[in-house]
DNA sequence: AACGTAACCTACCGCTCAACAGGTAACCGG
DNA sequence: CCGGTTACCTGTTGAGCGGTAGGTTACGTT
């Protein structure tokens, strides 16, 4: 089963590089660091990762299958899908301290994860359009068009995850979110939450 | 005017740091680099800004004087002049690419610009709530309240920004943003852009 | 004209980093 | 039990980094 470990081990590897990403961004990260974290030597690390840059990708392919696994079926997405994922997300600083982080360093120059977020905004926004065509047809009760929608739904996340990762007391994620599906779909919001 | 040529270099030094930082983040950027732009050495620099991080809270305070002279008067924003910055943005992508460098930087350990984001976003959040409030008072005519809508401007702004760096082509931002600020004040969004 | 200071420079240091080279020990299939 | 592959290790290299030390020149002031 020396095959099995060291699946475990890439595994194993591919999470402590989250951690130190999240802990210091990707130029940032040593392999130095992430090798310890594990308990191997740099030169270890390497044996199953050639160059720091193939660690980068496999963490970035492991997320992709994660969320394009996690929550849809064969018919993608729901609309109360997406507002419990931003709920999970609230619950895994980490994770999104990582993506957040390397979503920044990404739009500099030459940086190896600028095409896969390239690629997957394009992805989400093409979801998320489906995803509100299929629940309110061709204008949300808004008034907008889900091709007009999908940008904002997608920005608003992202958006929130800074201002919340900076400072979680001073914004509730999940809540914020929900007021702007609310505006989006048109439903009234007379709830109210306590406006801290 | 010994004076004067220090403070032009100074600013020469600044603009160049802005740039490189756009290129290749806080971390990435390298005082050699700057000091190259601006045709010094490293240790010329050194001589302006005695430390790394000298220099990075010098371009963020430069920052911080311009947007709170460019935009506001003693009453602070309109939301008609939100409006108009977003396409001021949209014209400036190198600044706007070094912000948002930074700010995906800052949320890693112990960032030297991370609490000039928090209380950054603390402040222009309690002055688009201020400002929301002026013009709409308690409720706006999407429902929220000021301090609910506030965030969410905000994430918008800085969400729409990631997408568009990284593919200018598929969004477009001061009309994105329009629509946003369309669902927040009620106002029926019937105008067609080609939605692409 | 003398002096002090501002504006640089050269030289250097210690450190960190990603990557290469080459070895060794354990394990696994035949 | 043997031969090769897998899973590591030590050793090293070369580049780049921020920062220090200390010098030199030029200019502004008195």
């Amino acid at each position: 089963m020396g095959r099995a470990r060291s699946e475990e081990r890439r595994a194993d590897i591919l999470r402590a590089a989250l951690e130190v990403i999240a802990e210091r961004g990707y130029r940032g990260a040593s392999l130095g660091a992430v090798a310890e974290r594990v308990g191997l030597t740099q030169q270890g690390l390497l044996h199953y990762f050639p160059t720091k840059e193939t660690l980068l990708v496999a963490v970035l392919e492991e997320r992709d299958r994660w969320d394009t696994s996690g929550g849809r079926g064969r018919e993608g997405w729901r609309l109360d899908l997406i507002d419990s994922l931003v709920e999970y997300n609230a619950m895994r600083p980490g994770i999104v301290q990582t993506f957040s982080a390397l979503l920044g360093e990404s739009v500099t120059d030459g940086h190896p994860a600028r095409e896969f977020f390239t690629e997957r905004y394009a992805q989400v926004r093409a979801e998320m359009a489906k995803v509100l065509r299929l629940e309110f047809g061709e204008r949300l009760p808004g008034g907008l068009t889900p091709e007009r929608a999908a940008p904002l739904l997608t920005a608003v996340m992202d958006g929130l995850q800074y201002q919340w990762l900076l400072d979680p007391e001073a914004v509730d994620m999940p809540a914020a979110f929900r007021d702007f599906v609310a505006l989006l779909t048109g439903r009234v919001t007379a709830e109210d939450h306590s406006d801290k």
